[in-house]
DNA sequence: CTGAAAGCGCTTACAG
DNA sequence: CTGAAAGCGCTTACAG
């Protein structure tokens, strides 16, 4: 049943060449004649032979695989994310080898990592510790900080313009005339959430507002609908809420009707981030900030591929534009007589 | 920067042992004596050795790679596979290597997993070509077809009963005096959506009724609102709507309410399939049927690695229970007097 | 139990 | 351009 393993020394003896020529006729950049290589490759799809992935990645190190970290799946900004990116790094002779945090047995996830001889490293998590960041970062293996970033790493980062984001959210729900504006944070040590709400804030003091109240999600579902009940358990109650993701936003959006039986937008305006699938959905029609993903894949892919090729390891950050993008999850601004 | 590789020559150095008996105490059952492991094993602590999979992969075959095929990561249903399937191979010390179907260079997807002499594959996807499974089959590597199975393939399947759940759905309905009970398919060709039909016409017949029309939605987003329209085109409209799994179903709700106005389970009802976290959210609480995807993977980790243990390629068709889940898409059936 | 040695399937200087 | 040879870091018979 098992095919029987057709290598290199089997492709040579066929062709009637030496084995590093057939080596040779499989690499790029390598000095062989045309005439041979045709020989080669024509012995080879005969044969049905491909070069060893495995038997290259120990000698030249490379191993084409590229090692993506993540933390949660539930949040679907990131089965996106990793469909793009498999796909893209797919076209490129590269595959994805998927690491969840959080699991595992005692060795560190970078020691796996390396074990493996990966290429390059993705670590796309909002949440994953600045701690592990660095630790890859010093293996001399291109890391890309995928929708986060840490100024003290010598890491490339990747992420949308999250500070401007949360600015433009905060002057759309300003001129919709909402008085009592809250916040509902992910995680408080995120990039990504410092950022946010960093520009939420300044949007907000640009029209001489400031928040109205604040409560911590987690970036969590759970968080996030025990964050809503928190603002809204006295008499007075925002009547808007910026929610640092889509995915806390969902959440939000469920408690406020269904516990609370509040109407969404007459009673409350609900806000996300990310754009999600999910977000233009007929059960939630979330006004949000679109995070363009596949700008923000190009991006890595261009970082890890440059790095992998030049062996120059200069460290990166693509800031990629945020984009509102209105739906019927909060009131409108007033039209301008 | 980089910090030096250490080899098992710089461990059996420092241990002042061979490097046969380094390679041996990073063996589970090899003869090595307890003292020597140990001198070995504080050795390789304190260079931070560990052995290179690589290397292993190469000479031993065991790469403690797990090739996962998907075809789309849209549907939450795989994600959620995803991620569990790869928490629950880490533990075991081996790792996904993601591979999505319909990308990447003119070889087949096949021949690039066996380059990395992967030791395990799943395809988790309803879609994927039964040609491609028998090719992955015939590796001789053990397959499992993970939410699909092909009877004529020798490779292991791991899925929830479609044929029950279909049942209970069609029985649900009926109870709950639905006249007019439509199906809208997902792929025509995959064997969940073979099964599910098959098992909803049985479970309607057993209670004297037929479908009363059917669409087909191929397991897309905009298919099934499609499907949902053409259902609805006329005056006389389906008073119930089997979708075949939760993804389409969101679909045709959305399309029901907001297109058509309908009011859900009101004017009409709806059930999916899959219980995908979204089926709970408040903006769709749909009915639906569990597919236990715990369970699934557990059938899937044993079956991999009593293959891979045992170098045993018999087949085997795991089949775990669906359990149907209900919520407030679908109108209930009467309270018996 | 232990070490010396062969070998997994490649890539890549090194000569020619 | 081409081939013979070394070597990547391991595992695993083979002797002892």
């Amino acid at each position: 049943m098992k095919r029987p393993k057709v290598t290199s020394g089997d492709v040579a003896k066929l062709a009637q060449v030496s084995q590093s020529a057939v080596s040779r006729s499989f690499s790029q950049d390598a000095s062989v004649s045309a005439d041979t290589r045709a020989k080669v490759l024509k012995a080879a799809r005969k044969l049905g032979y491909r070069p060893n992935v495995i038997a290259r990645a120990m000698i030249s190190g490379r191993s084409r695989l590229i090692a993506v970290l993540v933390a949660y799946l539930d949040n679907q900004f990131y089965p996106i994310v990793i469909e793009q990116l498999s796909r893209a790094l797919q076209e490129r002779g590269f595959h994805v080898l998927l690491f969840m945090t959080d699991t595992g047995n005692q060795d560190s996830v970078v020691q796996q990592m390396m074990g493996y001889q990966v290429e390059g490293i993705v670590m796309a998590s909002a949440e994953l510790s600045s701690t592990l960041a660095r630790e890859c970062a010093q293996t001399g293996i291109p890391v890309v900080l995928f929708n986060r970033y840490a100024p003290s790493s010598p890491a490339s980062s990747v992420t949308s313009d999250n500070i401007e984001g949360g600015r433009l959210l905060a002057h759309f729900l300003v001129e919709g005339g909402h008085k009592r504006i809250a916040f509902i944070a992910g995680s408080e040590d995120s990039s990504t959430n410092r950022d946010r709400e960093a520009g939420f804030y300044r949007g907000l003091a640009e029209s001489g507002h400031t928040v109205w109240a604040r409560a911590v999600g987690n970036y969590s579902f759970e968080g996030a609908a025990e964050a809503a009940r928190q603002l809204c358990a006295s008499k007075i109650k925002p009547d808007a809420i910026f929610v640092a993701n889509d995915h806390m936003a969902f959440s939000v959006m469920d408690v406020l009707r269904n516990e609370l039986k509040l109407r969404i937008p007459n009673d409350i305006s609900i806000v996300g981030y990310d754009d999600v699938p999910e977000a233009s959905w007929g059960g939630y029609n979330l006004t949000t900030i679109k995070q363009p993903s596949s700008q923000m894949i190009d991006a890595t892919i261009s970082i890890l591929m440059e790095q992998i090729e030049r062996e120059s390891v200069s460290r990166r950050a693509a800031v990629l534009p945020a984009e509102l993008i209105i739906r019927q999850s909060a009131r409108l601004p007033k039209e301008k007589p």
